[in-house]
DNA sequence: AGCTCCCGCCACAAA
DNA sequence: TTTGTGGCGGGAGCT
């Protein structure tokens, strides 16, 4: 097949038991690849997407694209323009995306584990500009139901939509969104989308594309790995917006620690084979934790209730502030008469959410940082209230 | 040993 | 027919 890459063609040399030494499968993981992804095009003047050229530059092969894309698009972050193009939205779609898909669970009924959720995608008014793309397949997209069809070659288009891993993607988001769960297994959750079909095959595939999609999710904090507290299996739990702009004081630093490892490598084919000195690994390692799983080890993070993101950041989309660390690729916050009102925000959002790091190079880092956050506001505001990192 | 999930085959859709 | 898309499950890495 002509889409084969280059890079694919570096695996088939490597077969699975005579992989180098050095292979690490978290280096090539779908969320670091996600990850990548965002630092990649989720900043100002990306328009448009090119698969090609993400495949190019991320360093993979074409069929981890679609499957970051897939679930990207499902939540409204991108949409397809054309064969081979997208075009991305970014993430204040997400609040409305969240208010749509819980809408539909609700409208679906379903509110309770025991229910079978009835498998509907989202109509696509999370994007009007969707509309004009008018075509067949968003027809077919919407009027896919039922979730007890099993699978099989000869699937029609609308049963091969119905297993895709966006419609699963939302379908796992809304178990979340529509019922009153803290946290939820992947083979809970296999067991709610399969409805009544319990085939062991089909429950091992469907566990399969929730990992995919939970890690695509973790990675960018929508959820978080955690562990039941009786049984402490392993299962995930709600962060939603939440968990983004929580997180967005420390996103920095592990940004910054990436560049200080890979300098301005964002690809995943440098990582495939290269040997790490131990004390580049711990630091990378921790980097790739995802943000709140660094934080996991200190904190709680309390279950956002999804009424909470309809109530605060839907009207307040195109005004969502990231904290002063914002990523670079967010837009800042423009100076304004109410400046000094967000440097008020700011102090808040950095003294509650000051992380605590077990890993020293990280509490050094942040150490640093907090040192010029604090020089910086006894210059400009006065120095009231000065943070301090805890221990 | 069970969990996790990368990898790429290959069926199906679209051009 | 060729190219694009993505479901699927084997099996190896990880814990």
């Amino acid at each position: 097949m002509a889409l084969v890459s280059s890079n694919s063609k570096d695996s088939s040399s490597f077969p699975s038991g005579s992989r180098e030494s050095n292979y690490c499968r978290k280096q090539k993981s779908l969320g670091l690849l996600c990850s990548n992804f965002l630092s990649l095009y989720d900043r100002d003047g990306i328009d448009t997407i090119g698969l090609d050229d993400a495949a190019a530059r991320l360093g993979v092969e074409r069929r981890r694209i679609y499957d970051i894309v897939n679930v990207l698009e499902s939540i409204g972050l991108l949409t397809k323009k054309a064969k081979n193009r997208y075009s991305w939205k970014g993430f204040g779609i997400i609040p409305k995306t969240l208010q749509l898909l819980k809408q539909e669970g609700l409208k679906e009924s379903y509110t309770s584990f025991e229910d079978p959720l009835p498998f509907k995608i989202l109509e696509e008014e999370v994007d009007e500009k969707m509309q004009t793309s008018n075509n067949s397949s968003q027809n077919d997209k919407s009027n896919a139901s039922s979730a007890s069809k099993v699978s099989g070659l000869g699937a029609s288009k609308s049963e091969r939509k119905e297993k895709s891993l966006g419609l699963l993607t939302q379908n796992f988001v809304k178990l979340f969104l529509c019922s009153d769960v803290e946290m939820i297994s992947l083979d809970e959750a296999a067991k709610i989308l399969l409805g009544d079909a319990h085939d062991l095959s089909l429950m091992r595939t469907k566990v399969r594309r929730l990992y995919d999609i939970a890690n695509v999710l973790s990675s960018m904090n929508f959820i978080e790995k955690t562990h039941h507290p009786e049984t402490r299996k392993p299962a995930f739990r709600w962060l939603g917006m939440k968990g983004r702009s929580q997180v967005s004081l420390t996103n920095d630093l592990i940004l910054e620690s990436k560049k200080r490892t890979f300098g301005t490598e964002l690809t995943n084919s440098s990582l495939k084979r290269c040997r790490m000195t131990p004390s580049v690994k711990a630091i990378t390692d921790q980097a790739r934790m995802t943000p709140s799983q660094t934080r996991s080890d200190c904190m709680t993070v309390k279950k956002v209730d999804a009424s909470d993101l309809e109530k605060g950041s839907i009207q307040n989309v195109q005004n969502y502030h990231f904290g002063p660390f914002a990523p670079i690729s967010v837009p800042k916050a423009k100076p304004s008469s109410n400046n000094r009102k967000q440097i008020h925000d700011w102090e808040s959002l950095a003294i509650t959410h000051s992380p605590q790091y077990h890993n020293q190079a990280l509490r050094d880092l942040f150490g640093h940082y907090m040192e010029a956050w604090n020089s910086w506001y006894s210059e400009v505001a006065g120095g009231k209230n000065p943070i301090q990192l805890q221990s």
